[in-house]
RNA sequence: CGGGAUGUGGUGUAACGGUAACAUACGCGAUUCGGGUUCGCGUGACUCCGGGUUCGAAUCCCGGCAUCCCGACCA
């Protein structure tokens, strides 16, 4: 894509009313804009990272089993009743509002009923299970406050999977496997050398659930963490007993702040109960299902990734949610319209190659260009300017090291392909 | 929901109760061209909203709204 064609203009000064880095930067380069306290809308580059994060998510989800479909955001007030979760008293934080003929709806802020509801019509047998329907989707609080940037926000993007099993041996089979799959998704979006798998409380139907904690100062858990395994303890359920049921050392458990990026869930029948969802086993006899949901929301990811790597000339995105993988700066005037042509020449070699490239073809001084692009945080930058034509290269500089080489042209795509 | 702070051009800031100023961004011209050049000219604000005090309010008072921070809450 050409710079020339993007709307949003890098800032040098962020908005007075952002304290958090992750919201700071992402506005600053044109990521987002907010809307409201707590409500973000996704500009061209956010959306593309998005994206990419979506993609990362839902590989892993449908290679665990997962099968993707779209749960309305519109909630009738009747299915919310089934598990007393519709009244004010006891989740204050819907977003209600009503329809013209006077019924009521809420916009989900979850969605295990909206599941057990549907998959009521479809499971009948225990040839029907187990089966892990899951989807992306808008979610809205009514946050009494929302904080941090995109970190923690009334409106935002999830996603959602919930399992359902015949027994508790099958549920643990498939709850394994997510936290593998969850794993995946952090190391991938580039934060899994930070992010813990964490003990938290785990409700009526087993001892623990388990997040996905990763330390940054953003966060707003406390956690255990034990250096030496990595695994670690969430404060709220932290005591000399829990220690010692998972074979910790209380002297190697270092006290770090996180934020939860993700958590798998066991349900048990909570759900399935109030929905009178059950199956007929092999010898006729009806049970219930067992449940278990697992959670990421897309923001607060994104959020926390340029919390953990971005520096102090901006954000550093790892190529695999990055909105390009090369950022192609041409230094050129009005009149150099050698250099403007053979940056076109290397931005088409690059694009037919499946590269994705945003070529600044804006007329602006070197330095302006340079620090947009730290700003931006593209893995790998490519110079074209007049020295370089003369010389026949191209300067490329790692936007994660600082690392700045002259490269033949010719080269450039193996490069991108080792860049992280 | 309790407590605190703050609301001024698009953005960031200034202004004793007395003509709303500066930077940046934007437009035009010149200059410069590998790390946010330099200079000139110009556009742009009923100072969040509504009341009140005063000869006079961005400034003081009351109410509302919004934003941020601390705490409570957080499937």
């Amino acid at each position: 894509m050409r710079q020339s064609q993007l709307f949003t203009k890098a800032r040098k000064e962020a908005p007075s009313d952002e304290v958090a880095k992750n919201a700071q930067l992402l506005i600053r380069a044109g990521f987002i804009y907010k809307e409201m306290a707590g409500v973000y809308s996704f500009l061209p580059l956010g959306l593309r990272v998005l994206n990419k994060v979506e993609d990362i998510i839902r590989r892993e989800m449908n290679e665990a089993g997962g099968i993707e479909m779209r749960t309305a955001v519109l909630q009738s007030k009747d299915v919310w009743e089934k598990t007393n979760r519709w009244d004010d008293e006891v989740v204050d934080n819907w977003f209600k509002t009503k329809l013209k003929n006077g019924g009521e709806v809420g916009l989900s802020f979850t969605n295990e009923e909206a599941y057990s509801n549907i998959l009521k019509q479809y499971i009948s047998s225990y040839k029907d299970l187990p089966i892990y329907p899951y989807d992306f989707k808008s979610i809205f609080r009514n946050e009494s406050r929302s904080k941090s940037g995109i970190m923690r926000g009334r409106e935002f993007y999830w996603k959602a999977l919930y399992s359902f099993s015949q027994d508790e041996a099958e549920h643990e089979v498939f709850y394994e496997k997510m936290k593998t799959a969850y794993r995946n998704i952090f190391d991938a979006v580039g934060i899994g050398h930070v992010t813990h798998l964490t003990f938290a409380s785990g409700g009526t139907f087993s001892k623990f659930s388990h997040e996905f904690q990763t330390v940054t100062d953003a966060g707003e858990d406390s956690i255990y963490i034990d250096e030496k395994s990595g695994i670690a303890i969430n404060k709220e359920v932290y005591n000399d007993e829990v220690i010692a049921d998972l074979g910790l050392n209380k002297e190697s458990l270092v006290e770090k702040t996180a934020v939860e990026v993700g958590n798998v869930f066991s349900l048990g029948t909570k759900f399935s109960a109030p929905f009178d969802l059950k199956y007929k086993d092999k010898n006729g006899e009806e049970k219930l299902v067992v449940m278990g949901s697992y959670g990421i929301g897309l923001g607060r990811l994104i959020g926390t990734v340029v919390e953990v790597l971005s520096d102090d000339k901006g954000i550093v995105w790892p190529k695999s949610i990055a909105p390009f993988a090369v950022h192609l700066v041409e230094l050129a005037g009005a009149d150099d319209a050698d250099i403007h042509a053979e940056a076109e020449k290397l931005y088409g070699e690059l694009t037919r190659k499946g590269i994705e490239v945003l070529w600044d073809d804006r007329d602006l001084r070197a330095g302006e260009k340079f620090a947009e692009s730290d700003l931006m945080g593209i893995p790998l930058r490519a110079v074209i300017s007049k020295k370089m034509i003369e010389e026949g290269k191209v300067e490329i500089k790692i936007r994660a090291t600082g690392e700045v080489r002259i490269v033949d042209r010719a080269d450039i795509p193996s490069i991108v392909d080792k860049i992280n």
